[in-house]
RNA sequence: GCGGCCGUGGUCUAGACUGGACUAGGACGGGGGCCCUCCAAGCCCCUAACCCGGGUUCAAAUCCCGGCGGCCGCACCA
């Protein structure tokens, strides 16, 4: 099986997609539109058993609260998260043709270096030092231009009211953060879940289902006390072995991920917080439930020039695929408390959690006033938001810049304010204090769906006998159980029917089939990841028993049909190995 | 720095250079039947396609242009 070149495989498994109607690309009777798929009838099923594991590992297991926000968002709360500002690639347009290309990706294909987070003029530099030019008619290329990635739209009949779709689901996590604190009982730390689609006008997608325009994100925010962002469960992982290339190895030019324990990752400064560290153990762990095994998986975190404007630290969870090399499956972030703090900016309320001491302290407090006057004089419609981030900032930082420089640069939304005396009065004072109130820390384990559920058919594909066997996860099996009469006669299918709607009521996923030959039966729901298969032949209508045959070694056991469910159960739920079924029966 | 290739039933493809007998062939799949069977057996019947638009021509799957979609190589870099 690997001896298949990598095209090949993943020519295969895009044609078994296809074929057997896991997905394809959409809208192709009228040629298809680059960027988006549909999930046929099994991909769909396959989808749905890969987002309720997530949620059944993350949200039952982990204790967070699921939540199903909006897709479309009001643009405010883009503004407010940095989207409409930062959510941008470099677009650069053919002179001769007229197409539109991802600026950092042609000079990363040219180069193989990546040019994320350049200026725009230092990467029309260097595009012009590596002669770039057209990879479709090798025309000359015009400097690149920001090009936003939001998909835009208005709400309702008024233009003026624009919207958006949400890149990610996290804003609707954040945006709800009062409520959902309530809802954790005022305590941290707290998580929340969302699994979503999400719509990202890509430049360019050219990677079938891995870059896509319409995606589901499943996402995480892990809320934390900066002051004590100790995770409590760490103890319970500190001996967990992760694949890391941190930035100072990156920088050092190492190039293979070391393994080291999560314990030692924390002790070097590798991962800098324990919650990011607690939850990339648990990734490691999902995916490879979805049997993608540990060691083809290792974290690389991202270097400053890569990262999102909102992040402190991000490791991604990268796994090798045949066609696609490295591919982010995760992303781990460590979001400081950059949303809440620019929610609480542009929204007014206060987002901030009332930490209580033990009993109340006297404490002299520097106190920066904004000044609404000289504020509006200078900053207009925007004093408001300006007076808010003031308030939010250290007065410390401030007063010693404005000490230093004589102004401060209040730095918000993407744009600088330039703060000067006049513009707040500073003041110590004594105050009695009952507790601190804390902008949360936020830890962001976020996990492309898409790209999950095309690594689990790519590490299941398997080749037998010249035929293809799908060794899908037992759990994540479309078809659990197919049902099969022998023969068409002597009551057989009657029977099976029998057995087959005996199943269904007991919640399995089933299918019955009596067409073709038994091994044309058989070799479909290999196809198609069918772990086992029940067979009814002559010896059933005699004493009641029928063979199960295993998917992956065709070996077969023969159960009674009254324990059939039970012995379904053990199979499914218990993880029960097949071979030690027969000794259940 | 430069170049190239491809799009035909559900899937894989033949046909294209040299336009006409193409009513578009095959294999696999799928449906029905025979057979009555534990790993894609065999036989019969059926199913279903030239990516879209325009042009050239008496005639276009085939040539040209545009669109949509998919992909690759050399060189360079490491």
């Amino acid at each position: 099986m690997d001896c298949l070149s990598s095209t090949d495989k993943c020519q295969k498994i895009m044609e078994l997609a296809r074929r057997r109607g896991f997905f394809w690309q959409s809208y192709e009777i009228y040629g298809g539109e680059s960027g988006f798929i549909d999930y046929g009838p099994l991909g769909a099923l396959l989808k749905r058993k890969i987002e309720q594991k997530w949620i059944d590992e993350f949200v039952r297991k982990e204790g967070l609260m699921l939540i199903d926000t909006p897709i479309i968002t009001p643009s405010i709360v883009f503004e407010a998260s940095g989207h409409t500002t930062y959510f941008t690639d470099p677009v650069t347009t053919c002179k001769k043709c007229g197409r539109k290309w991802r600026a950092d990706h042609l000079l990363e294909e040219k180069t193989g270096e990546s040019f994320e987070g350049l200026t725009l003029e230092e990467l029309y530099k260097k595009m012009l030092e590596n002669n770039v030019r057209c990879p479709e008619c090798g025309g000359e290329l015009e400097s690149p231009k920001f090009f936003n990635e939001l998909f835009k739209t208005t709400i309702g009949p008024y233009s003026e009211n624009v919207g958006y779709g949400r890149p990610e689901t996290a804003q609707g996590i954040f945006s709800n953060f009062k409520r959902l604190y309530e809802l954790a009982r005022g305590k941290l730390p707290f998580g929340v879940a969302q699994a979503g689609r999400c719509v990202r006008n890509e430049i360019s997608p050219r990677q079938g289902p891995i870059r896509l325009r319409e995606l589901t994100i499943m996402e995480i925010e892990f809320f934390f006390d900066p002051e004590n962002p100790k995770c409590e469960k760490i103890f319970e992982v500190k001996n967990e072995k992760l694949r890391l290339l941190p930035e100072k190895l990156l920088l050092d030019g190492v190039t293979e991920p070391i393994e080291v324990t999560v314990e030692e990752a924390l002790k070097n400064g590798y991962i800098k917080s324990e919650w990011n560290a607690y939850f990339m153990v648990k990734a490691k762990k999902f995916v490879e439930m979805l049997g993608i095994p540990s060691e083809k998986q290792f974290f690389k975190e991202k270097l400053p020039n890569e990262r999102a404007h909102y992040s402190t630290q991000t490791y991604d969870q990268l796994v090798e695929l045949s066609r696609w090399g490295t591919v982010e499956l995760s992303g781990h972030a460590w979001r400081s408390n950059y949303d809440l703090k620019m929610h609480m900016v542009y929204s007014g309320e206060d987002l901030r959690v009332f930490v209580p001491y033990n009993k109340p302290q006297k404490v002299r407090r520097l106190l920066v006033e904004p000044n609404k006057k000289a504020l509006t004089k200078d900053f207009g419609e925007e004093a408001l938001r300006v007076s808010r981030l003031l308030t939010l900032t250290q007065p410390e930082f401030i007063r010693k810049s404005l000490d230093e420089n004589g102004f401060y640069e209040l730095k918000g939304d993407g744009k600088t304010y330039r703060i000067t005396f006049e513009h707040v009065n500073l003041k110590e004072v004594e105050v009695e204090e009952k507790g601190k109130r804390i902008i949360p820390n936020v830890a962001e384990p976020s996990f492309g769906l898409d790209r999950l559920f095309y690594a689990t058919l790519e590490y299941a594909y398997s080749e037998k006998d010249g035929r293809v066997v799908l060794k899908l996860p037992r759990e994540l099996a479309p078809i659990e159980v197919a049902v099969f009469p022998l023969m068409t006669k002597d009551g057989l299918p009657e029977k099976a029917k029998k057995v087959y709607c005996m199943l269904l009521d007991h919640g399995f996923m089933v299918e019955y089939d009596e067409s073709g030959s038994i091994g044309r039966r058989y070799a479909r729901m290999d196809e198609v990841g069918t772990p086992i298969a029940v067979t009814i032949d002559h010896q059933t209508l005699q004493d009641n028993t029928v063979t199960l045959r295993d998917r992956d070694t065709w070996e077969q056991i023969r159960v009674k049909v009254e324990k059939l469910p039970l012995t379904l159960e053990k199979y499914f739920r218990e993880k029960v190995d097949f071979k030690d079924l027969a000794k259940l029966c």
